[in-house]
DNA sequence: ATGAAAGCGCTAACAG
DNA sequence: CTGTTAGCGCTTTCAT
């Protein structure tokens, strides 16, 4: 047994479909219709196709916000941000993942060209040429929660990373921490570049040497855990780690107790992204505050405006970075 | 300027509209007839709307995960089983938040009526008669993961969390720890409600007598560390706790840490469903492995199961937990 | 193998 | 204020 169309609705309340279509809507209508009407809706359980209404008026009142990897704590609070604002203005949110490589990345923005949705939040981790082509040709609106260049003429709402991390240094230095070791995830997503050079950087602008820079295999626990142990392999005068993100922090202060090292004691760790993970770990983790809620926010606000307007000049907005000081430090 | 439609390509192709949607959908055409309609479609970059194609056949190849908290780890596991099922039977899986109460369940199963996905996994916090009528008259198939009467004749997966509990009191036992206090969230959630009782059986199974049982607001970290302090304020004499799930436990951990408990030496401390953070928290926590993953997994087969077949009798599976020990216990 | 045309369920002119 | 009707973009008979 099928679900009941207007047409029924229509036919059940003696009027024309207009008419329901009318009521539906908030219409200017008579008490007496909207009586008949609502109580056919009622009888029938009826519920508007959502396909057909958005085929027919052009939107879909859903918005979708694309993360690389759900696990990563950095994307609830992002999505958190987002929800709230685009729920404020009348849209659902729904979430999909894109996984790290950018050939999903561009499928999913190439699939969304049609029908999904009415706008799309993509936060990507490796950007190329297709990517970029994919989301100015998209006929949905798209802002990226990322670094793209600024010829590319998208909207996009990013961090400071370098900044951030030159937080990180001079805070150690604060606490008389010199020998700093950085673990990275990897160097070819766009997080990744954006560390290096601003460890790179951060570390020059305060004439400090780097004991070492490793490379995890991807931005997760295990990666860092890994890449820990690789970095403690090889060096071992070292006061401090800053890691590419809260869950690599987490996985090195792991390998570090696993050594019987201490942290904060014979090794500071800090992290980035301020994640909720930042103050569930023990000791609670200092993380580099890159604004997740505040890019999140600024991303679903860029979209509900380029929605209303699409004319309107791509703007790039970068959120500062804070320095969010516990106990690994 | 707006999207190509398929009568676009048609017109570029010098072919027909339905000559198009049969090559776009490997239906028998002449190689000649293919050709000039795939140069069409590249060269417009046509891509077809989907809401219009499904509003014909019927179908969205969409699935909707729904949950109530996407900061809870636990979902993560469950959503990447899920996804891997339902992408694997070539839908794509999106993923909404709940929030925590029933309205809102139920007004997301509403309006996923017409339109939105093909089907629905839903992991309700509470339950009660709208939601379930709600599903019930749902014309998408829904799947519950989480626990609702036989008699509602849904199909449902669920965890067995009183066995849970009694393996987390049996291994507690076993390390000889005697005095121990429970941690639940609030006990008008179905979780919450069967492991209240879940943990008064375990206990009473083995003649042990509760040191105390303190109910959180909510399944948060926050909710955990706020009960864990009341937990600690009027129970000075136990050495065992149990909590509801692992963001509780890690809070009641920082708790314990605050005032100078060492865990496990002092107390010994249980999580349950065994999420990603149990792991990466320190020392690593012991968990009651409710199998998230093999209850999304199972949860996805019966989804396109019913999908495929609509008149196939509802099933409850439930899936049975293990004991993941770690050293905080 | 291909084209013409009906219609999925809805909204928005346009009449009345 | 209400009803009739033309499509939104697509798939799918039904002819050819």
């Amino acid at each position: 047994m099928s679900r009941p169309t207007i047409a029924a609705v229509a036919r059940a309340a003696g009027v024309s479909v207009a008419s329901v279509s009318r009521v539906l809507n908030g219409l200017p209508a008579t008490e007496e219709m909207a009586k008949r009407v609502q109580r056919a809706v009622a009888e029938l359980g009826y519920v508007p196709d959502s396909r057909a209404r958005s085929l027919k008026v052009g939107r879909t009142f859903q918005l979708t916000l694309a993360v690389a990897d759900v696990g990563n704590p950095v994307y609830v609070t992002m999505m958190r941000a987002v929800e709230e604002v685009v729920s404020a203005a009348g849209y659902r949110l729904v979430v999909t993942t894109t996984g790290p490589d950018v050939v999903d990345e561009v499928a999913l923005v190439r699939g969304m060209a049609r029908g999904y949705a009415d706008g799309l939040v993509i936060s990507p981790l490796r950007v190329d040429d297709d990517l970029i082509k994919s989301i100015q040709e998209c006929d949905v609106p798209v802002v990226v929660a990322g670094n793209v260049p600024a010829k590319a003429g998208v909207d996009t709402v990013r961090a400071n990373s370098p900044k951030g991390i030159l937080l990180a240094v001079e805070h150690l230095l604060t606490t008389h921490r010199h020998k700093v070791a950085f673990i990275n995830g990897p160097v070819d997503t766009v997080p990744g570049t954006a560390r290096a050079k601003g460890f790179t950087d951060a570390m020059k602008a305060n004439s400090l040497q780097p004991v070492a820079q490793v490379e995890a295999e991807d931005f997760t626990f295990a990666a860092g855990r890994k890449a820990g142990g690789e970095l403690l392999d090889h060096s071992t005068d070292l006061d401090a780690v800053i890691a590419a993100n809260d869950l690599l922090a987490v996985g090195v202060m792991h390998e570090l107790a696993a050594r019987g090292l201490r942290v904060p004691d014979d090794v500071a760790v800090i992290g980035m992204d301020d994640s909720e993970l930042a103050e569930q770990t023990f000791p609670p983790l200092t993380s580099v505050n890159l604004g997740s809620a505040e890019r999140g926010r600024r991303a679903a606000e860029l979209l509900l405006a380029r929605i209303e307007d699409d004319t309107r000049t791509p703007r790039r907005i970068v959120v500062q970075p804070s320095l969010s000081v516990r106990r690994s430090s």
